[in-house]
DNA sequence: CTGAAAGCGCTAACAT
DNA sequence: ATGTTAGCGCTTTCAG
């Protein structure tokens, strides 16, 4: 009949106790080299693998991190951000030895459910919040409880959180200055939904620039909804205002008023200068190649990933917000290498 | 002093055994009404949770589902199909109140530290495995577990598995006979990597309808690589040799083609007709929209979800594939509006 | 309908 | 360096 594989049944076949077996399954320094090499033995042998639940539960700890993504349903399929920042998360947290669940919401009634069984005890050691909508309970609920949490993005109340964000505001007022540079006076803005901070502060920082250059959009403001077929329409609704450059705040919507913009026979940067958001769009995708504000995308995941270990092991515990700066990457759809004579 | 929240304390504070508690938890029958309420008052007024770890260890169970994607870190960032696949599955895990685990194998190192996190007892019940290289063997390792898993799409070896795909072939062939129908003698073929399932059902069917409608591909055979730079490389790449109608294995790709056609001055579909496969591009998001060959992928994700639970809980218990059908949905690029004079 | 009691497999403190 | 022991919080017979 066969046994149920186990510390005391690995135990029982090197000959040793389950506490030594234990030790050796976690690099304990407290076993003979001898001990050790039988015990690996018979552990590579019988194919012994712990079991999660028990560790855990004995242990207090998962070793299993939760990425929420909630209300993002839309954008995740079509936006390379998501894939990215996915990758960066689940990469880093390969490399901590952890393992990661996903907590994707869709409709609503998920909701409840799903958020209940997030700060459910014993199943994951912390989680990572991300594409919160602005006065998204989740963040306040999660305040409540004692489950470690990093939020991607900034949350809207200001109150105190572990946060990882980039310069949407810094990146944002970077393109304003730079279209003003080129000489452009017309500009128009695409934004993001002022239901996210990402949406807000690009929103906002654009309008700095904006200010700063001694200009001002009159009507010329549309909103997207991070789609493409959305950047489409909003630059489709914007061409009669004859902007002579435009401000998008993501380039995947940037891709669709490119189209809008071909369609309209007019040519971008000729008749109408672009600058987008992410920096998420490779060179060779677009005619003409996308001048974008670039976000560290895969980095933002990895501190993420990071801060939040450091709060769970306790090594961090004042409530600190990482910001990461953007670069503005210039290519040809703002047009300046041909202001330049390039 | 504060206790710790456990059914025991619980129990204590109704009045009742940990045992009833327990059973108003899992929604047993036999209790009072008179002893739920108090329970579920108790419950709710303390917050409590039950201990997902300690649930698993004691019932043998996690609920918790594991998603396999190995060594697609290229595409998961750049193509709709992932983040397709990966919402019907989340949704569907939701749905059965099951919790999903997202294991993505990045660099090789992670490999094997990762295989055997996810076949560790007390992790996952189950696990679904994507987009498979041919002759991955992670497929061989699986069974050698007793893991139960499912795999997406095709396994190459022929073995017994539990499977869920979709007609590759007979899309592709749909898509062959389509463009002969129209009148197309030169066609060309842009495929999809070989070491993939999908690659190669997809080359078959195209050549199945190819050799059916008397026709064939002389040199016109490039190989992609599922990203759009690959499908605008192999277009241009194409181009010389002067074909009246391509297919594209994937979406993503044809984009890439599309614009490779533009820029040579090109149009489609009147100097090249393409035919696609996934059917994942919205029409209004290329000019020409895109005629494709639309496969089901969220579908595909809830029947794995599906598939899997009822291996898990022995109510299916011999191999059985599941293919769903594909159906080619014609728009502008393949040109059959224009050729019926629409 | 309810309670008592025996584990699930592991960790960690303690003893040797 | 190794073994002993006492839980971790829950489910699940088994009694009653």
């Amino acid at each position: 009949m066969e046994r149920r594989l186990n510390l005391e049944e690995i135990g029982r076949r090197a000959g040793v106790s389950r506490s030594t077996v234990s030790r050796v399954v976690n690099g304990d320094r407290n076993v003979s080299s001898k001990t050790k090499k039988r015990v690996e033995a018979v552990i590579a042998e019988t194919g012994y693998r712990p079991h999660a639940a028990a560790r855990s539960l004995a242990s207090n700890s998962t070793d299993v991190l939760g990425l929420v993504i909630p209300s993002a349903v839309e954008t995740l399929f079509d936006d390379p951000y998501f894939g990215r920042l996915i990758y960066g998360i689940s990469r880093t947290t390969n490399e901590v030895r952890m393992t990661l669940t996903l907590f994707l919401f869709g409709e609503v009634p998920d909701e409840s459910s799903i958020i209940s069984r997030v700060v459910s005890p014993g199943l994951v050691d912390g989680v990572i919040v991300t594409a919160t909508k602005m006065g998204d309970p989740l963040i306040d609920y999660l305040r409540g409880t004692n489950m470690p949490f990093v939020v991607i993005g900034r949350p809207d109340d200001g109150g105190p959180v572990y946060s990882v964000d980039v310069d949407n505001r810094g990146g944002a007022r970077a393109a304003a200055l730079h279209l003003a540079g080129l000489g452009h006076r017309r500009m128009a803005l695409i934004s993001a939904p002022s239901s996210t901070s990402a949406g807000v502060d690009r929103r906002k920082g654009f309008l700095d620039g904006i200010t700063e250059a001694g200009l001002n959009l009159e009507n010329r403001v549309r909103a997207g909804d991070w789609t493409e077929s959305s950047g489409r329409r909003a630059m489709e609704d914007l061409l009669p205002d004859r902007p002579d450059a435009v401000f998008i705040a993501s380039d995947r919507m940037a891709v669709g008023a490119l189209g809008a913009i071909r369609d309209a026979g007019l040519s971008c940067p000729k008749d109408i200068a672009m600058v987008s958001f992410d920096g998420l769009v490779a060179p060779d995708q677009t005619v003409p190649s996308l001048t974008s504000v670039a976000q560290p995308v895969s980095k933002v995941g990895e501190r993420a990933v990071r801060l939040l270990k450091s709060v769970i092991d306790g090594s961090v515990t004042v409530p600190e917000c990482i910001s990461f700066p953007t670069e503005l990457v210039i290519r040809e759809s703002c047009g300046s290498r041909l202001a330049n004579g390039m």
